[in-house]
DNA sequence: TAGACTGGCGCC
DNA sequence: AAACGGCGCCAGTCTA
């Protein structure tokens, strides 16, 4: 059996393929969307100028952080907002916690939300593309759970939904229109399900958790019955499970108390045994051995995981729970890449990978055919002790797909 | 003026 | 004392 490092040398000349013929970028779109935005951000920069009493430099959180926390008198400790290294924290998380304390708030948060979609993708990607408005990137294997990244430019976090700050439009979506297929092409995108908690319920064996897998039930509505919480809460426990996160984490992210957070976290692992037993065995394997390791075998060294300060300690330890699952989602997709591959040709090509994701571009007149091709070669190259589901859907843009039934 | 650092934030 | 794993990119700020 192949192991993670020769799949990573077989992937190689497959991603140099997916870069070489890139993505189709619509200008157009990306130019008016940017006059949109500009007339937007004006407004609300005037407003805002307004509002404080002065000009100062919006995008600077130090100018921020002046302006809210000492010209405003905005209590910070009081608020629970942390302090930086230079000064107290204008992130997003810490804006909501004084959104009702003054007329601004609202309105920096929609700010910071449009410049970043125009300095990040609006304004830069139409410059990066050749001469048949395609964009190439260029795709790595160097991170430490054995995940591909993306960059110059990066289109694994190209905006995929609205955002929470109460602007009147969903601005984020509006990017992924402007990724669309040739004439005569169709984007195919397939998903796979929840791979990452399907690989906790294969390696835990956990009994509750395989279960609810095997009679296709929802994740995180079953979770949600079981702890008496509704699906949003058990959503954010799930992924909390995934990534090692204390009960501090799951009380900043609920906005709920500690307390109430450690409850649900206890009610979780008395529902999940096997996966309880499982992340202290993942644990227990790190501090002995120094590393963890990943389905086929690629190894991640923890030294944090001995050291004398708690913090490190607890790091190496979320490190050592999440690795494996992280790991292994990653090199199930990688060796779907690798048998479909050859089964593609000039019609149906690979053209992006966002980690549980593939996007393909493929000729009107084969999509029936790809779809099937995509979804046993995805669903059917590893067997877990769960199904391995993928959600297929084709459109004319990356935006706008329909989900399709094979 | 270039590079490093900081705070922040987009995605999975 | 910090508190959620993995990335890359942005503007502002600091420093050589």
């Amino acid at each position: 059996m192949l192991n993670s490092y020769q799949l990573d040398e077989k992937l190689m000349p497959i991603l140099r393929q997916m870069e070489k013929t890139g993505v189709k970028l619509d200008i157009n779109f990306l130019e008016k969307l940017a006059q949109k935005i500009d007339l937007k951000l004006t407004e609300l920069e005037e407003t805002l100028y307004g509002l404080v009493g002065h000009k100062f430099n919006l995008n600077s959180p130090s100018q921020l952080a002046k302006v809210l926390y000492e010209e405003l008198k905005i209590s910070p400790e009081k608020c629970g907002i942390k302090k930086k290294k230079t000064h107290h924290s204008t992130s997003a998380s810490s804006l909501i916690k004084i959104r009702s304390l003054h007329k601004s708030i609202d309105q920096i948060l929609i700010y910071r939300e449009l410049a970043k979609l125009k300095n990040t993708y609006v304004d830069p990607l139409p410059k990066l593309v050749d001469q048949t408005q395609r964009l190439h990137t260029t795709y790595a294997i160097d991170t430490t759970t054995g995940r591909l990244s993306s960059k110059n430019p990066n289109l694994q976090n190209i905006p995929a939904s609205g955002k929470i700050a109460k602007s009147d439009f969903s601005w984020g979506s509006e990017i992924r229109k402007a990724f669309v297929a040739a004439k005569g092409y169709k984007l195919i995108v397939a998903d796979y399900s929840q791979i990452e908690l399907r690989i906790a319920a294969h390696f835990s064996t956990d009994i509750n958790m395989t279960k609810t897998f095997q009679e296709g039930h929802d994740i995180h509505a079953a979770t949600a019955k079981e702890l008496g919480v509704d699906r949003r809460t058990a959503k954010v426990i799930n992924f909390g499970i995934l990534y090692g996160m204390s009960a501090y984490g799951v009380s900043e992210t609920l906005k709920i108390p500690p307390e109430e957070a450690q409850v649900l976290i206890d009610r979780y692992f008395n529902s999940y045994t096997g996966l309880a037993h499982y992340i202290q065995n993942v644990i227990g394997e790190a501090h002995e051995n120094g590393f963890v390791e990943t389905l086929l075998n690629r190894r991640r060294y923890i030294p944090e995981i001995n050291s004398p300060i708690e913090r490190i300690r607890r790091f190496g330890e979320r490190v050592a729970i999440n690795t494996p699952m992280q790991g292994t989602a990653a090199e199930i997709i990688k060796l779907a890449m690798l048998e479909l591959h050859p089964k593609l040709n000039k019609n149906a090509k690979m053209i992006m990978q966002i980690h549980d994701e593939l996007v393909f571009e493929v000729k009107d007149s084969e999509i029936d055919d790809s779809l099937k091709k995509i979804k046993n070669a995805m669903e059917n190259v590893i067997k877990l002790k769960v199904p391995v589901l993928v959600n297929l859907s084709v459109g004319d843009n990356w935006a706008e797909t329909k989900e399709i039934k094979v």
